[in-house]
DNA sequence: CGGATTTCTTAATCTGGTTCAATCTCCGTT
DNA sequence: AACGGAGATTGAACCAGATTAAGAAATCCG
């Protein structure tokens, strides 16, 4: 099975620059995963030991409640990192879940060949440096966000933010992610009709 | 005037072993500086240029909404670090304000010293992903507790998390840390005494 | 000390968003 | 075509927390 790597050096391309035998290097460590849809990569309470590049489709991170309620954190689209860094970084169980919306395909870096790379590959250490403090600062936004605006308001801003998404996938995991229930978010919508 | 850099240098063995000269280059890239209760460190509007480790007293980031509530993000006492990252990184305007709670003395590294020192000293690009890392981790995490815990929930949890601050910081403080009014948050309190 | 300014408390009222339950609309299956 | 099953919509009752207002307590600072 052949990788579909091109998104990937795509990626990583736009943040550093490699040799040829530290591309490859990084390349082996790679491992292509397909998932179908709800398919789980990672459930609480087990470690999470991967990160997870996705190629193609759409994967989630969510958390569960103690009544049973999912809040989203996160949406992976193509191109994009996902995984609970909490446990990746701390080695304890995980408090995400993370599963596929629609048939995907991802690409698997453990964290121990993350850790060896940072040590053979010094470079790649600031590509996901600057993942982090990425993440860090779309983190930020939301906390901002959730304390200051409006369910309406956030809906809006999602609606900016991953106009894609928005026609991709069902409406009761946008609700999920700004925080309301799927009955309110059906009402907001429909006001904006008037 | 001499820097207390003994806080910093703990923090920072805690995380990576570096020799003399590099710990020295990096001591005189710190500027110290004291703040008065109150004083700002940064506006939003600014272009944060400056890390800054808390030695003494307690700094806080906050935003301001459409309505003028602050909304305050993180609170940085003795021997942590705190800036608006997401403007550092950006360099754009800021978001945030960070001033201080109460009389404080802290070191300050600009953002083009940091990423100097990443150069010459690489190690400490390790420290610094660790720190960004658990920044995140921490994000995410109130991110979750804001989503899935009462207010009541979400003030137990201040309490474990930082016992220090309870009796150190004003009680507004906390309230706009965890997401109410200071009249909830009053009425909260006055329930546990029964 | 004493006056001013901040901070905390209490209580009445209001509201954005939830809950629950019923109905509706799409699919994908057989 | 008929049958489920998941998701979306709608409406009515309800509630956690906001808002407003006013007084009490603490703290700051000359």
């Amino acid at each position: 099975m052949d990788m579909n790597t091109g998104l990937f050096l795509d990626n990583m391309r736009r943040h550093v620059r490699l040799s040829e035998e530290e591309e490859a290097l990084v390349l082996s460590k790679l491992r292509p995963v397909k998932l179908k849809r709800r398919e789980h990569l990672l459930k609480q309470g087990q470690v999470a030991r991967d990160l997870a590049f996705v190629i193609e489709g759409c994967l989630r991170a969510y958390a569960l409640d103690d009544n049973g309620f999912e809040h989203i954190l996160q949406f992976a689209p193509a191109g994009w990192w996902i995984s609970d860094m909490s446990s990746v970084i701390s080695r304890r169980d995980s408090l995400l879940n993370v599963d596929a919306i629609k048939p995907s395909e991802i690409l698997l870096l453990s964290r121990e060949d993350q850790l060896a790379l940072f040590d053979d590959v010094p470079k790649l250490e600031r590509y996901f440096r600057v993942l982090t403090e990425n993440g860090l600062v779309s983190s930020r936004m939301r906390l901002i966000e959730n304390l200051s605006l409006t369910a309406r308001q956030r809906y809006q801003r999602f609606c900016q933010t991953y106009p894609n998404l928005i026609n991709e996938i069902p409406q009761k995991y946008i609700a999920s992610f700004i925080g309301v229930t799927p009955e309110f978010l059906s009402k907001i919508r429909g006001e904006k009709l008037s």
